[in-house]
RNA sequence: GGGCGGUUAGCUCAGCUGGUUAGAGCGCCUGCCUUACAAGCAGGAGGUCGCAGGUUCGAGCCCUGCACUGCCCACCA
């Protein structure tokens, strides 16, 4: 039966060979020769170099098995990107990483799409016979999980291929079949007739989880019900379900309800079916609803089933398992639900026994899968008990689960999704197991036709275990898909273990680290992972024989929920609505790693995402850039090799560092690129994953690209008279920072990255892939001194160019500039080719005050104004000045106001005070001088 | 009926424990094919942070109420 697919190439992928870049990235051009190259190295379970820094330390996530009903969608990609950058990111800190993959057989789901395909050849389920419809599903299996498999290689998942499972597998359907044995061993899982949550449709049971309610108007009906030995004495009920009647056994009213209490005990005449029923007393009927009167109907209703139970009713059902009418219904039978509904209203009417009839909204269940109209029946089904206490410590299982929440053993983010949780754990009911389904794990019992006891076990039996006939058939439901899956964190890692004794692969990597998930199946499957991975743990000992802590049982100790991504227009992708967004067409068009970073970008913890293609489209455009980047670099180091200057590979792999003396750029970019690895680092450790692509985003289009790139220009100097010791230093810090923004980028785009870390290294890299590098790390504030003089350069550049552009200067010209220094060692005569080249000056000339009629801009630390002679816009000039001047009016009060209020000196903290003091100071300044340049413009 | 979230620039969204002048991308306006990149570069416009109160020296952030909006849970027939 074990169809585990082979899903590790034998062919070793020819490990791509650097060609000249061309000028516009092609994702196409390299993704997917990469995609197979990572799984061909099994880059995924390789140790990487600094594996010793992290200490043995694993790192372990079950990806959710996506259900083979169809392909990867974008909700996929999302949660997939997520996991992938914290498994990628983790990995490059050294730890061992098992991303474990599967597939999910999800029984009625894909029993219904197949039933469809059945549908549109003509003919059915039925008809096939369950074994020829079972072999149908597993052909529909190898189709879809095939095709998931192989999306999830395309978008560069690292995620452990050795490990990959289907929910039926052998295996598997084992430890499912050991955790059923055990749990019925226990009295855990029981059998017996309740009301359950039915669909018609899908003819069988499916839990309150499986219910979709929606509130729909209805009517509210009222029926008058004789009074037997009181002619023309009528209690009237009410009710929206009339074609329910048919199976009333009695009519409830409260104990207390003054109006009633002389009914209490008297027998009504049950209309159209004859049948005497008592009125009882029950406190559960609400007085001030309807008529204060309730028909009570065990077979269709839960809280009538309960009320049924407290007063010893008998069940009688009305319907079939297809909601038509069955032969209790007399006249009716045969009919469907709602047809029998609008006969007896009709019926009803002509005897006079109709009464009002009001609208009334309530809330309809739908089966989540194919939404029609859920039917309470009453049915024969398997239950697993977790409220029950059993176990070695005789806790119950809701109470475990429970616990691992509240202590913490299991952390979630976001927070608020712990209440949600341990609210719904607290009013958990017994969930039920069994499935009238033929796709799925068949429950290992067996029926004895000649005691009609049962027989629970791990062997096929060959008789019945109480009396010995032989006369055994196996029962024929099927298990809810969620037993199996909540029960993966174990049973992937080999439980149950023969001896008892924890497996290698459990005490490895159980509890696994981290759940990446989405809201909707936190109940589903979360939940159940925690009930089923709390209660069987409990029972394996540590690997030294010690009793497992508490902390230990548990199936992961954080959980990240994900948000959900939507369309454009906020709306919820659905096929029917056909807003369905294909994530393989949106990686062909703009390529996997803008589309990762588009979702990356965007996934602030607890908001749902509405993917647009525009920002897809600018990460693209992010891909390009950082491409580009590239082709600048990989041009200077042929060029350098020209001048007979080499850069030692080993040396790139290093942190950037610059001297105290090195020229500016380099410190500076040396200390932003240690700031935003330590940030960087401290967001991905918090799941902020927009924090720390928008920083790394800013990082290497803002500070590398914009500035240093720009600036290093001047440095790379491979003229015969250049200084060769000055330009190696350039061009090592250059690359270093280069490698290092590779390696801070390629966990969230891995594919450019890799092509080119490969390109860096000249096809010779260090490892095998930029994905076994070690993670840049860093600390904030590493050279203060560098950034603070690194933002007035900026400021002084960012002030001409906004000069020249006020002044008309042609892009083309270089001009001179005056600069009227407030304070002292400012950074500009040292950085003098820096400033001529990012704007365009000629000169620059140190002034003690500055000349008319010429614009100037001010900063608190200059003056600078451009030398040229055309005449400024005054108009445009004016405004400008005005509407600065409001703004620094504006601060000023502000600064003024708190400054002149005694409590905010006393208790603000000194930082804060001395900060608006300044500002203050400032703001004065530039307000004088924004006045002066107003009046001199007349 | 309970519970949770959202409302910030034209659009999509950041803004982590309240702290000095609220940010980004896209779009828009102006000028540039400056030999890595026009999927680019440079400059710029654009916000009474949903409304009303309150707490605080100080509120986009905390509290109360309201409005709109989305989601989850729920056995008033």
């Amino acid at each position: 039966m074990s169809q585990h697919s082979q899903t590790i190439q034998e062919e070793p992928v020819e490990k791509p060979n650097r060609r000249e870049l061309p000028k516009a990235y092609d994702p196409a051009a390299i993704e997917d020769r990469w995609a197979a190259y990572w799984v061909s190295e099994r880059l995924f379970d390789v140790q990487t170099p600094q594996a010793a820094e992290a200490q043995g330390r694993s790192f372990t996530v079950l990806l959710p098995p996506p259900n083979v009903t169809g392909n990867l969608h974008m909700g996929h990609m999302f949660e997939h990107t997520e996991t992938d950058i914290v498994v990628r990111w983790r990995r490059m800190l050294g730890d061992r990483t098992a991303w474990v993959p599967g597939t999910d057989h999800a029984g009625i789901a894909t029993q219904m799409l197949v039933e469809r395909q059945l549908a549109a050849e003509g003919t059915t389920r039925q008809a096939m016979g369950r074994e020829k419809f079972v072999e149908r599903v597993w052909q529909w299996r190898a189709h879809y999980g095939g095709a998931i498999l192989a999306s999830m290689k395309r978008i560069g998942d690292t995620v452990d291929w050795s490990r990959e499972y289907f929910t039926m597998d052998e295996n598997l359907s084992h430890a499912v079949r050991e955790a059923f044995v055990r749990l019925y061993e226990q009295g855990l899982i029981y059998r017996g007739a309740y009301i359950v949550n039915w669909c018609p449709r899908c003819q069988t049971a499916i839990s309150d989880l499986e219910v979709a309610h929606e509130e729909q108007k209805g009517t509210l009906w009222e029926i008058g019900y004789p009074v037997i030995g009181e002619p023309g004495q009528f209690l009237t009920v009410a009710t929206t379900r009339p074609e329910t009647m048919l199976g009333d056994v009695a009519v409830a009213v409260n104990p207390l309800d003054e109006r009633y209490q002389h009914w209490i005990g008297k027998t009504l005449r049950l209309p159209l079916v004859g049948r005497e029923i008592p009125v009882i007393a029950d406190e559960w009927v609400k007085s001030d609803f309807g008529t204060g009167a309730v028909k009570v109907t065990p077979a269709h209703d839960p809280n009538d089933f309960a009320v049924g139970q407290r007063h010893n009713l008998p069940a009688i059902s009305v319907m079939d398992e297809t909601a038509h009418m069955n032969a209790e219904a007399g006249a009716y039978q045969g009919m469907d639900r709602y047809a029998a509904r609008k006969k007896i209203l009709e019926d009803l009417e002509v005897q006079g026994l109709l009464g009002a009839a009001r609208e009334h909204v309530n809330a309809i269940g739908h089966c989540d899968r194919c939404k029609t109209v859920v039917e309470p029946r009453l049915s024969t089904q398997w239950f697993v008990a977790v409220n029950k206490p059993g176990g070695r410590n005789g806790h119950t299982m809701a109470g475990l689960a429970k616990k691992a929440v509240e202590s913490e053993a299991i952390r979630i983010t976001p927070e608020q999704h712990s209440k949600v949780y341990l609210d719904w754990m607290t009013n958990i009911y017994d969930w039920c197991i069994s499935r009238q389904l033929w796709w799925g794990h068949r429950i290992p019992a067996w029926h004895c036709s000649a005691c009609k006891e049962i027989t629970v076990a791990r062997q096929d039996p060959a008789q019945c275990a109480h009396c010995g006939s032989a006369e055994i058939t196996q029962e024929t439901d099927v298990l809810d898909t969620w037993f199996s899956s909540g029960l993966l964190p174990v049973t992937v890692f080999g439980w149950p273990p023969a001896d008892g004794k924890p497996t290698p692969d459990l005490n490895a990597f159980y509890p696994t680290s981290l759940l990446v998930t989405g809201f909707d199946i936190l109940f589903f499957w979360m939940a159940r992972m925690i009930l089923l991975g709390c209660w069987f743990m409990q029972d394996i000992p540590m690997v030294d024989g010690s009793e497992r802590p508490f902390a230990e049982t548990v199936p992961f100790r954080e959980v990240y929920i994900h948000a959900l991504v939507r369309d454009a227009d906020r709306q919820k992708m659905s096929k029917t609505k056909g807003n369905v967004i294909d994530p393989v067409e949106i990686v062909k068009k703009y390529g996997t790693d803008a589309v990762r970073f588009t979702l990356a970008s965007m996934a602030s913890p607890g908001t749902d995402i509405a993917f647009n293609e525009a920002r897809t489209e600018g990460y693209r455009a992010f891909a390009n850039k950082i491409w580009n980047a590239a082709r600048f670099i990989l041009m200077n180091v042929e060029r350098a090799r020209e001048a007979g200057i080499a850069v030692d590979r080993a040396a790139l792999a290093a942190m950037p560092e610059a001297d105290a003396d090195a020229p500016l750029e380099e410190r500076w970019i040396a200390a932003r690129a240690r700031s935003v690895a330590h940030e960087v680092n401290a967001a991905l450790g918090e799941y902020r994953f927009h924090e720390a692509a928008n920083l790394v985003y800013q990082f290497f289009w803002g500070d590398f690209c914009d500035w240093y790139l720009e600036i290093v220009k001047l440095r790379l100097d491979f003229s015969e008279s250049a200084d060769k010791v000055a330009t190696k230093a350039a061009l090592t810090t250059l690359l270093q920072t280069f490698d290092a923004a590779l390696r801070l980028l390629s966990p969230f785009m891995p594919f450019i990255t890799e092509e080119l870390w490969h390109a860096l290294y000249e096809d010779e890299p260090p490892a095998k892939s930029i994905a076994l590098t070690r993670f840049p790390q860093g600390a904030a504030h590493s050279d203060d001194a560098a950034e603070r003089d690194f933002a007035l350069l900026q400021e002084l550049i960012v002030a001409v160019r906004a000069l020249r552009k006020d002044v008309g200067v042609e892009e083309k010209l270089t001009v001179p500039i005056r600069i009227h220094a407030l304070e002292s060692g400012l950074p500009f005569e040292a950085n003098l080719d820096i400033i001529q080249k990012l704007a365009r000056v000629s000169g620059i000339e140190a002034a003690s005050g500055f000349a008319e009629g010429a614009t100037v801009r001010s900063t608190p630390q200059f003056d600078v104004q451009v030398m040229y002679e055309k005449k400024v816009d005054t108009e445009a000039e004016r405004e400008r000045l005005t509407k600065e001047m409001v703004r620094l009016e504006k601060n000023l009060a502000s600064a003024q106001r708190q400054l002149g209020n005694p409590s905010f000196l006393e208790k603000a903290p000194e930082a804060i005070v001395e900060g608006l003091r300044k500002q203050q100071a400032d703001t004065r300044l530039l307000i004088e001088k924004t006045r002066k340049a107003l009046e001199e413009l007349g």
